[in-house]
DNA sequence: TTTATAACGCTTTTT
DNA sequence: GCGTTATAAA
């Protein structure tokens, strides 16, 4: 071993070494949160790169995101420099996309196939649900759209899925003709939906052993990440690109000279070495098909791999681990695996209960200002939370605060309408098969092209036997008003000239610029850009700038590509998720859901809304396996606290437009009560002599919830404290009591007195809502209204 | 065809 | 609470 190798090793514990230097056919590295599996798996890279046992082209290393590819790909090249070049470092999407790019017209395709994401399949559903009378059966296009893609992910199509279901159910009938359909759309448009990208090269290779081979020769050594979230589809996927080399030779389908690669005889070729990195205890991603046997199976899947485990964690302090082990040990049939570090205990984590959701984020919003007074980088904090919807409290709290954030992955940029209008006046030029895409800007910006235009035109098409996009040339010949003709015509020019820019007949390259320049035409010419501008909507505005940005987008694109076309451009908008640009997080704090934290890592993180039906979420409670990829969730969002984690939930919430009483998660149970610090925990809140809520004192006699609900402390008439008196703290962990303050069924009515605890005595205007919902508005002595749960409101009848 | 309004219903996570 | 969609009216 020279210096350099040892120099790869330096700083590597035992377990860690032997992760980077084992060579073998298969290896599984089980990877606990924070235990340096990156820095592991890039390492291993470069322990092959250096030793030449591999040329960097041979590599394949697979990553469940792009940042996560374009992280690794740097750390890679921070080692092995200019070597980098020539790997494969992507993810199973983009990879799967420059696979079928090559080999598209084995299978009906064109090299300019373009992608749907999800919004463009479920439009596409939504029409075949209505064309086939779909709802009559109760089918939504959400639900029809899940079950297709669970079925992709299994390697299904509609054939196959008929032979084996009952077909003398109408609605299986039914349900197979919209996914056959939907199946021949995506093939009309020349286009591939997410799980197609995956599926489809998988049947490419089963089909054409011969192709297969070329891959399966290339890369010897391929290195998967986040191996615990791999599909069905993924990992089979990865078992055909790890089989020997020409194996496949018997196969019927290698004969008949379909394959572009001359059939040579092989020497059977062993075929390429797997690592997998994962961890069973973080698989979040089940819902969307995950299986989590992948990794529970592996050694079972690859006879004589060799499995690490890395367990000492170099992230959290002891508390935190303990914290997270205590959880998730609360998960039956995983493999005991127990976090620790050596860098001490630390500070404890801090609990809260707000009353309100408002509460909870004032707290933050308090605790975050204080942290920053203490010298803390706001970029080294984050807020987690389980739905979306919970970062809008969160957001009015930190604005009033001036806490400058970040939100992660909320309204997604690339899920915008003007960007996907944008979008598809690109993909209109790229791949005029696709129907939906020059449907979708027909008539935007309103060209007063309507659905009676709309038909004509299709069935102009259909008649004259030439494509949608085609039809649009010959704008006289479908009998429509001359204002639209002239509407039609213009389109179809701009369309052209765009085309002739970005796409040159003569065969030429076009310059790399001219995919902005290209977009550029075609928003203003289009009268795009003059629609927003012109717009009195506020919002417009923002949009323009949105567009602005759009452009940007592809001329840095052409810098990094110069050689990129258009379809280029576009397959790779199509693959970028929010996850991926978390970069420019720069002097604010972070917000995002649980999900969108796993792989990321802050000093100090605050877990909100820490009650069940939240985490654990309600519809997970139906499902099987549900609870326990819940509490996966939660034991992810908590081990990606560096230094000190808070966990805050709310007394009650508002959903819907609805505010409902709140209960303190079961995972808050599941945690050793002296790991915890309570501020202020759900004992307190309903408790005598609890502290004050901040947000009430910040905001004193303010109408509406935060200041309605909120009540300091009381008296229970039903109870007292909830903790049953001489039980010892550890039998009750944390003091969570089963219930929070509960009126029972008060039976309050218009015209009733009530004394209230904090702001005396009203009269009853109204009682709307039902069961534990009912709110009473009450008018006080003082001349303020409320609006009052009567559940939990610390009131009594007088 | 477009616009205004009402009703509706859906609310988890995402490449 | 929200955005989407159906319906009615301009």
């Amino acid at each position: 071993m020279d210096r350099a190798e040892n120099a790869l090793l330096e700083g590597l514990n035992p377990p860690q070494r032997e992760a980077v230097t084992y060579r073998g056919p298969a290896l599984l590295i089980v990877a606990g949160a924070g235990s340096g599996k990156t820095r592991v798996l890039t390492h291993r890279i470069a322990s092959l790169l250096h030793s030449r046992e591999a040329y960097p082209s041979q590599i394949l290393a697979i990553t469940f995101t792009n940042k996560a590819a374009g992280e690794m790909r740097e750390r890679v090249e921070q080692i092995v420099g200019e070597n980098a070049r020539g790997m494969w470092i992507s993810t199973f999407h983009s990879a799967c996309v420059r696979i079928l790019r090559r080999e598209a017209e084995n299978f009906g395709f064109t090299k300019a196939f373009t992608i749907y994401d999800s919004g463009d399949s479920r439009a596409l559903i939504k029409r075949l649900v209505r064309d086939h009378d779909g709802d009559a059966f109760g089918f939504t296009p959400a639900g029809v759209q899940s079950r297709i893609s669970k079925l992709k992910n299994e390697l299904a199509d509609a054939e196959s899925y008929a032979r084996q279901a009952n077909m003398s159910d109408p609605a299986e009938r039914l349900f197979v003709e919209i996914f056959a359909d939907y199946q021949r759309g995506l093939q009309k448009a020349n286009a591939f939906d997410f799980d197609d990208l995956i599926a489809q090269t998988v049947y490419l290779f089963r089909a054409f052993p011969k192709v297969a081979d070329v891959y399966r020769r290339r890369f010897r050594h391929i290195l998967v990440d986040e191996y615990q979230d791999t599909n069905h589809a993924q990992y089979a996927l990865i078992h055909e690109l790890t089989r020997p080399v020409g194996a496949g030779e018997s196969d019927p389908y290698s004969v008949g000279g379909m394959m572009i690669f001359e059939p040579e005889k092989d020497p059977l070729l062993e075929g390429a070495s797997l690592t997998v990195v994962g961890d069973s205890d973080q698989s979040i991603y089940a819902f969307r098909g995950a299986d989590i046997r992948n990794i529970s199976e592996f050694e079972r899947d690859f006879p004589g791999a060799k499995v690490v485990l890395l367990e000492q964690n170099y992230r959290s302090t002891q508390n935190i681990l303990s914290a997270a082990n205590a959880v998730i040990g609360h998960n039956f049939d995983r493999k005991d695996k127990k976090l620790w570090t050596d860098s001490g205990d630390g500070e404890k984590i801090v609990g809260f209960t707000g009353y309100s959701q408002h509460d909870e984020a004032q707290f933050i919003a308090d605790e975050i200002e204080r942290l920053r007074k203490a010298d803390v980088d706001y970029a080294e904090i984050a807020v987690f939370y389980r739905t979306n919807s919970q970062s809008r409290a969160l957001e009015e709290i930190f604005i009033r605060a001036a806490v400058p954030y970040k939100i992660m992955g909320g309204t997604k940029f690339y899920e915008r309408a003007e960007i996907k209008d944008a979008l598809a006046y690109l993909i209109a030029v790229a791949n005029p098969a696709d129907e939906m895409a020059v449907r979708r800007i027909l008539n935007k910006p309103r060209r007063g092209i309507g659905d009676v235009t709309e038909t004509a035109i299709a069935r102009y098409a259909a008649d004259q036997q030439i494509t949608f996009r085609d039809a649009l040339a010959n704008a006289s010949a479908l009998g429509v008003g001359p204002k639209i003709q002239a509407a039609i015509a213009h389109l179809d020019a701009v369309l052209v000239e765009a085309t002739e820019k970005m796409l040159p007949a003569s065969g030429e390259l076009a310059p790399p610029t001219a995919v902005a320049e290209g977009l550029q035409l075609l928003l203003s010419k289009s009268g795009y850009l003059d629609a927003l501008r012109a717009s009195k909507d506020p919002q417009d505005e923002a949009r323009v700038e949105n567009l602005d940005e759009l452009v940007a987008v592809a001329r840095e694109f052409a810098r990094n590509n110069p050689d990129g076309t258009v379809i280029d451009f576009l397959g790779e908008v199509a693959l970028v998720a929010d996850a991926d640009d978390l970069d420019d997080a720069t002097g604010s704090v972070s917000l995002m859901t649980m999900h969108t934290a796993k792989g990321l890592e802050y000093d100090t993180v605050f877990l909100t809304g820490v009650e069940e039906d939240l985490i654990p979420h309600r519809i997970s409670a139906g499902e099987p396996g549900g609870p326990q990829e819940e509490r996966r969730l939660f034991y992810v969002g908590v081990t990606r606290a560096r230094q000190r984690l808070y966990l805050t939930l709310a007394m009650t919430r508002a959903q819907f437009g609805e505010v409902s009483v709140a209960m303190p998660s079961r995972f808050l149970q599941e945690i050793p009560a002296p790991l915890i610090d309570w501020r202020q925990s759900p004992g307190d809140v309903n408790s005598r002599g609890g502290m004050q809520s901040r947000a009430l004192n910040a905001r004193p006699g303010r109408g509406g919830q935060s200041g309605g609900w909120g009540s300091r402390g009381g008296s229970n008439r039903y109870g007292g404290d909830l903790v049953p008196k001489g039980t010892s703290i550890d039998k009750i962990a944390n003091r969570i009591p089963a219930k929070v303050r509960d009126n029972g069924d008060m039976e309050l009515a218009t015209g009733d007195r009530i004394r209230h605890d904090d702001f005396g005595e009203g009269r009853v205007d109204a009682v709307t809502g039902e069961g534990a919902k009912r709110v009473a508005h009450v008018r006080f002595d003082d001349g303020a209204t409320k609006k009052l749960l009567i559940k939990i409101a610390p009131i009594t009848k007088l």
